[in-house]
DNA sequence: TTAGGGTTAG
């Protein structure tokens, strides 16, 4: 024996249900492999049954009923004869249920039984023990087993095999143990049944045990055996014993090479395309290219080293394909970036009335969310439905990210709502859905109850700190930054790069740097943020000399460093550094200026006072211009008041974006500077007409730990009094010194200021909650969803001169650091 | 005349 037997031996007839065993509720919900057919009555069986008499026997009528098939009519006799069965009809019947997949007529013959029979005989235990755990009813299936007075290996196999399925990982590492103790043989079936469970779990330890069992029982040279063992070491992550095991066998079938390539791939070994070759090759030459799934192997082989053409190639000389196949093209594209030509796949599959399962509509759901396609996602949303894969968590879960991504986040929740269980990955979906959908507040909410439910992993945490993040929330944020540092996965994936982004965005720039110098594994992602905070700062020299380091020390630039790099020389004013990195980009880097450089460097001009300038640089344009590049020039035009091309800009602006509220109030702006009432007026109407009138400003603070949103004019906040009260307090004070800010107002209109109506104000009772709020002397954090307008930019100057606080704005434009009476942007844009 | 091992996933 392995083990001194140290727990009770499970062989008698009455056994106690030991502790350890799970109850029925604690079951996890189980995805049964896809079903084997069921065997089908041979004809000589099925005429042997008919030429059967029927008899008074009750019995034999049973059997005959069950050999032909008719359940209902053989459930209804069991049911109303008083005679009991004898074991060979019950077996007749729970065979026929089992091919059947009838749960509900043989769970019924099952109570039958139970209720009658104080013990179970072999036969008949071992037949309701088989059914049960197709069915995964493992807690009735415990119940039947331990009613076994006599049990052999199929029995035990049975069991040990039936827990795994259904996810009992340990359990069935148990009764492996037990059955050992109970002195039973294990035969070739044994071994892979228990080493799914210590691949699955993974125990290396157990599997290593296991390992030894199968050589003193002498399975060494057992090919089924051992492709299970390659497999379990394959999923402890063993290459090396996994290899040994391969390179030991003396036959080999597909399952072998299957299980090799699969290993590899999983313990990322497969990154050599040569080596990936030689597998195909050698496997080719072995004979084994025609089983489906070693070729779905293949194809997944190949995917993931981003050689669909290859994949493709399988894929076409397949003689059959099954819907995994499919599934593993569709993946396919998906992962690397083409998600439409996994759609044509999906609707080739369907032309070649090929069923999906969960997994093939998963993997399409994901592709509609890449590609935004929110009618094909319904369709599939419509086909899990009528399939029953809602259950399935993989489907959800890929249904809510399609939504999410679909700017449906409403949809997501009731999806969210009306799943069953819920794991990390539904979670994390949600929340990083909100951010997406700029809900950022309820990606906070969501990410504490989840707290409660499941174990966050990096992703999750990626997430919530993008959440963080965008509302400012610092403190929110390091209590995140904490959970990662005691989860040990601070390194993890783009952890560091989100944690640089987290302090980047709450204006904590020492926190970043420290971030971004402990990051051992710096990408040009972690440059670029750390560069963007240095421009949003207003650092424009330190990101230059930073940008010379990134370079010097190989990190090779993108798109995105030049938008961050134009930024900074736009909010600088370096028209000639702007100039130099814009034509550098495609001279030394080979980058294409896209939309958002074309934008910066308008702005850049614009700032300068280069308006004609800027509006030639639009009209030599190799791309056509967006509403993002004709507005850049109509802020220019609004800060330097040149109405006639502002109006031109507009004109292109509002053909592109006609239902835009930001750019409207930006003309507004332009006419108010400019003091053209009768326009402004005439753009307001417009608005109106558009119903883009309401003010959707909103802006967020956090106070020990919990994030406050204030609206425009909000009232319903409870220290709103408070709040107003001080506020008018520091308007006294500016009053009092002479330095209140001046209203302008419309003449037409006198009781009403251009501010209360556009600028929201809602920044304004934000810093004041914060204000009251917080410690002395302490930072306080705003987040706002519009652009600070001139007035706020004012006041929110002579409040942090006033109180001597610093305030950090960080708007929708920009960041701004409010310190003793002026702000790091420079007054940008605020003259 | 019952069972096992390999492939597709968010």
């Amino acid at each position: 024996m392995p083990r001194p037997p140290t727990k009770p031996a499970l062989n008698s007839p009455f056994l106690p249900l030991a502790a350890s065993l799970p109850s029925p509720r604690a079951l996890p919900p189980t995805r049964l492999s896809p079903e084997k057919r069921p065997r089908r009555l041979s004809s000589a069986a099925v005429s042997a049954a008919a030429s059967t008499s029927f008899s008074a026997d009750p019995s034999a009528e049973l059997r005959a009923l069950c050999s032909h098939g008719q359940l209902a009519q053989a459930l209804w006799l069991l049911e109303s004869s008083a005679e009991q069965p004898d074991e060979d009809a019950y077996v007749a019947l729970f065979r026929l249920c089992e091919w059947r997949r009838a749960v509900e007529p043989g769970l019924r013959a099952c109570a039958h039984a139970d209720d009658r029979h104080a013990w179970f005989g072999l036969r008949l235990g071992n037949a309701m023990l088989s059914m049960l755990v197709r069915f995964g009813e493992t807690w009735q299936a415990w119940r039947v087993f331990a009613k076994m007075p006599e049990r052999d290996v199929f029995s035990w196999n049975i069991m040990v095999g039936g827990y795994g399925k259904a996810g009992l990982l340990e359990e069935a590492l148990d009764l492996y143990h037990r059955m050992m103790w109970a002195g039973v043989r294990p035969d070739v079936y044994t071994f892979p049944c228990v080493l799914r469970s210590c691949g699955g779990i993974p125990d290396w330890r157990m599997g290593r045990e296991v390992h030894a069992h199968v050589l003193r029982f002498g399975f060494g040279g057992e090919v089924d055996v051992l492709n299970a063992l390659m497999t379990m070491y394959a999923k402890c992550g063993d290459a090396v014993a996994a290899r040994k095991v391969f390179d030991s066998m003396t036959m080999m079938d597909c399952i072998s090479w299957n299980a090799m390539i699969a290993g590899h791939f999983e313990n990322g070994l497969l990154s050599d395309i040569s080596f990936a070759k030689e597998m195909h090759g050698l496997a080719v030459k072995r004979g084994f290219a025609t089983d489906v799934a070693f070729c779905n192997s293949l194809i997944q082989m190949y995917a993931s080293l981003g050689m669909m053409g290859q994949a493709r190639t399988v894929f076409s000389r397949m003689d059959t394909r099954d819907a995994m196949s499919w599934t593993a093209m569709i993946s396919g594209y998906e992962k690397n970036g083409f998600p439409d030509k996994a759609l044509e796949v999906y609707a080739l599959m369907e032309v070649n009335n090929v069923s999906p399962d969960d997994i093939t509509i998963a993997s399409a759901l994901a592709a509609c969310a890449c590609l935004g396609r929110l009618d094909i996602g319904v369709k599939l949303h419509e086909l899990a439905e009528s399939k029953g894969f809602m259950s399935y968590i993989v489907v959800a879960n890929a249904l809510l990210e399609m939504y999410a991504k679909s700017k449906h986040i409403d949809k997501a929740i009731e999806v969210f709502k009306c799943m069953p269980e819920k794991d990390v990955v539904s979670w994390s979906s949600m929340i990083a859905g909100f951010c997406f959908n700029h809900r950022n507040f309820e990606a906070l909410y969501y990410f504490r109850h989840m707290l409660a439910d499941v174990k966050p992993n990096s992703v999750t945490f990626i997430a919530a700190l993008a959440g963080c993040a965008a509302t400012g929330a610092l403190r929110s944020g390091k209590e995140i930054h904490a959970h990662v540092l005691r989860h040990g996965i601070g390194s993890e994936g783009y952890l560091p790069n989100a944690l640089i982004d987290l302090y980047v965005k709450c204006g904590q720039t020492g926190y970043a740097w420290a971030q971004f110098c402990a990051h051992g594994a710096k990408d040009v992602v972690s440059w670029n943020t750390m560069l963007a905070g240095f421009v949003a700062h207003g650092h424009g020299d330190t990101a230059l000399s930073f940008f010379n380091k990134m370079v010097k020390t190989g990190e090779c630039p993108d798109e995105v460093t030049f938008v961050a790099l134009l930024c900074a020389c736009s909010r600088g004013g370096m028209v000639n550094e702007g100039w130099e990195l814009f034509h550098s980009m495609t001279e030394k880097y080979s980058i294409v200026p896209n939309l958002k450089h074309y934008a910066c460097m308008v702005d850049l001009l614009c700032r300068v006072g280069q308006l004609a300038e800027a509006h030639n640089f639009i009209n030599e344009m190799p791309i056509a211009p967006d509403a993002a590049v004709w507005g850049a020039l109509l802020n220019g035009c609004r800060i330097h008041r040149h109405v006639e091309l502002g109006e031109l800009a507009s004109k292109y602006v509002l053909e592109l974006e006609p239902n835009d509220a930001g750019y409207h109030v930006l003309l507004c702006d332009l006419y108010a500077d400019a003091g053209r009432w009768d326009k402004l007026a005439r753009v307001r109407k417009t608005m109106r007409d558009k119903g883009l009138d309401h003010d959707s400003g909103c802006s967020w603070v956090e106070v020990k730990g919990v994030v406050h949103a204030f609206l425009t004019d909000d009232e319903s906040h409870p220290q709103i009094r408070e709040i107003n009260t001080v506020l008018e307090g520091i308007y006294e004070r500016m009053k009092a010194s002479g330095c209140a800010p001046v209203e302008s107002h419309s003449p037409e209109d006198k009781e009403v200021s251009k501010d209360d109506i556009f600028c929201g104000h809602s920044e304004r009772l934000a810093v004041v909650f914060g204000l009251i709020n917080t410690a002395p002397g302490t930072l306080v954090s705003i987040t706002k969803n519009q652009y600070t307008c001139q007035s706020c930019h004012r006041i929110l100057k002579m409040i942090s001169n006033i109180v001597r606080r610093d305030i950090i704005v960080r708007d929708s434009n920009q960041l701004h650091h409010f310190k003793d009476g002026s702000c790091t942007c420079g007054d940008e844009g605020y003259a």
